[in-house]
DNA sequence: TCTCTGCTCAC
DNA sequence: CAAGTGAGCAGAGAC
């Protein structure tokens, strides 16, 4: 495959690497590049993509492909080789600190595992576990194996064996502890571009089929946040002095507020357009009661089903999630796909469209070929099915992003400020922002997002903004 | 050194 | 059978 088909298809690294051979054989170091000419860089390294891009235009077939192609690839190019080039600055000093205590705990609760379990293994072999768990122990006589044959010992099995079983907890201690160090706490500070002080992620263009961006060398995509050791880790994200601010801006509920709208249903979108809770108003019309009235276990169950409903669950993976029965499970569905009947249509008209077309498409036109939709094996087809529901969803979600950055990244320009954009995580956009631009950045960040791809059906676009000394405080 | 597997992090 | 899109780590085995 020739470079240009190869870049544009996502099969070799997009951007800096090719240019100045960030992790390429003897062509010198993304580390080691001078800091006065990463702008030459970014700038020769724009040109030639665009260039090549250009060239492959003739090759798209469909006018919506090329209105992607011209609309949102071509001009998000520049955008992302200068965010590359900006990286960020990471506090090296706090991992530092961070990793003895990471591995003072996780050292800990290892030991409390072998003791509990009255043997010495690897902790880190799922394999050697396994054995030791359901052979040794015989925590489970109906313990579930993989397809290599081991036993499983994924957080699931684990979680539901942990009120009978306390080791449990020392082993998913331990698995936290050692995923955040090896993965980001040591990582991170290596990833650091010796001259720049900051961390230079490489953003693939065209590796996600939906038309999401992906992150690598580091992934600064999946930057724990969930647990509260986790988070920790988001404070090592700071501004690149004390004359900046970090700002995080996110869409509210974008996947969902996008379902409303290519749908049409009718009271998801009269929900979003008078600016209600949609979870606690997915509740009151599923259980049948006032938003006043809809419970904690309600709200908890209406959400499960509105994440579900965007991934094309159904009752076994529903009723999984939140440990209720398969009975219940479906009583639920079946009440959401009475009460969002658009919704409901939508699904069935879009694995139609897709049998009848092998493809379905986002609100720009950016395609997913299914090839399996109408294959006769069962799962392979089911997999299609899915994929034909969320792909028009993730898909106009990452589509409304990518034009916000080229629209922000103009803007900022026009502005002549000097805040940066750094990074892009689905749904949200990072900015180290000079402190007395904050106040004019705020605005135009909003607007830029909110209005880049107006939704049907008067669905409103909600983007929300924070600040802070750190990622963590940002948000 | 390379590849696959199992697991876990994000949206 | 059963929830979509990614990246990266350590273990384990092939070479």
């Amino acid at each position: 495959m020739d470079l240009l088909s190869a870049k544009y298809l996502g099969y070799e690294p997009v951007h800096i690497e090719e240019l100045i051979g960030k992790k390429g054989k003897g062509q010198g170091n993304m580390r080691d590049v001078e800091p006065g000419k990463v702008k030459e860089y970014a700038a020769e390294d724009a040109d030639i993509t665009l260039q090549l891009m250009h060239q492959f235009k003739p090759l798209l077939k469909s006018l919506e492909v090329q209105s992607v192609f011209d609309k949102v690839e071509n001009p998000l190019v520049k955008v992302l080789t200068d965010m590359e080039f900006e990286g960020i600055r990471v506090d090296t000093d706090f991992l530092r600190e961070y990793s003895k205590e990471l591995e003072r705990e996780a050292k800990a609760a290892e030991e409390r595992v072998y003791q509990q379990a009255g043997v010495r293994f690897n902790l880190a072999s799922p394999r050697q576990l396994g054995e030791v768990l359901f052979e040794k122990l015989k925590l489970d006589p109906k313990a579930k194996k993989t397809k290599t044959g081991q036993y499983a010992t994924g957080e699931d099995v684990l979680v539901k064996m942990a009120l009978q079983n306390p080791i449990v907890d020392d082993i998913l201690a331990f698995r936290e502890l050692t995923k955040l160090k090896s993965t980001y706490v040591d990582a991170l500070p290596v990833m650091i571009n010796r001259k720049t002080g900051r961390v230079h992620t490489s953003y693939a263009q065209a590796v996600a089929v939906t038309g999401r961006l992906s992150s690598n060398n580091p992934n600064l995509q999946n930057i724990p946040v969930r647990t509260e050791r986790g988070r920790e880790i988001r404070k090592a994200f700071i501004p690149r002095d004390d004359r900046h601010l970090l700002l995080s801006a996110d869409y509210s509920q974008i996947e969902l507020r996008i379902v409303a709208a290519i749908s049409g249903d009718v009271n998801m979108c009269e929900a979003f357009r008078l600016g209600k809770d949609i979870h606690t108003a997915t509740a009151a019309k599923v259980y049948g009661v006032s938003e006043a009235e809809v419970t904690k276990d309600q709200r908890r169950h209406a959400k499960s089903v509105n994440f579900g409903i965007i991934y094309g669950q159904g009752a076994f993976g529903l009723a999984a999630n939140l440990g209720i029965s398969r009975t219940e499970a479906k009583e639920i569905i079946d009440n959401y796909k009475k009460e969002f009947s658009g919704i409901s249509r939508y699904m069935d008209d879009t694995i139609l469209f897709a049998k009848e077309n092998g493809y379905v498409q986002t609100l720009m036109g950016r395609k997913r070929w299914l090839r399996d939709i109408n294959s006769s094996n069962f799962t392979v087809r089911g997999f299609a099915e899915r994929n034909a529901i969320n792909s028009p969803i993730q898909g106009t979600a990452a589509d409304m992003i990518k034009l916000a950055m080229t629209a922000l990244h103009s803007a900022i320009k026009k502005a002549k400020l000097q805040s940066k954009m750094v990074l892009q995580v689905h749904d949200e956009l990072v900015f180290d922002a000079l402190k007395e631009e904050v106040d004019q950045l705020k605005p135009l960040i909003i607007e830029s997002m909110q209005n880049a791809l107006p939704l049907p059906n008067n669905v409103p676009v909600i983007a929300e903004v924070g600040g802070g000394a750190n990622w963590l405080e940002a948000h």
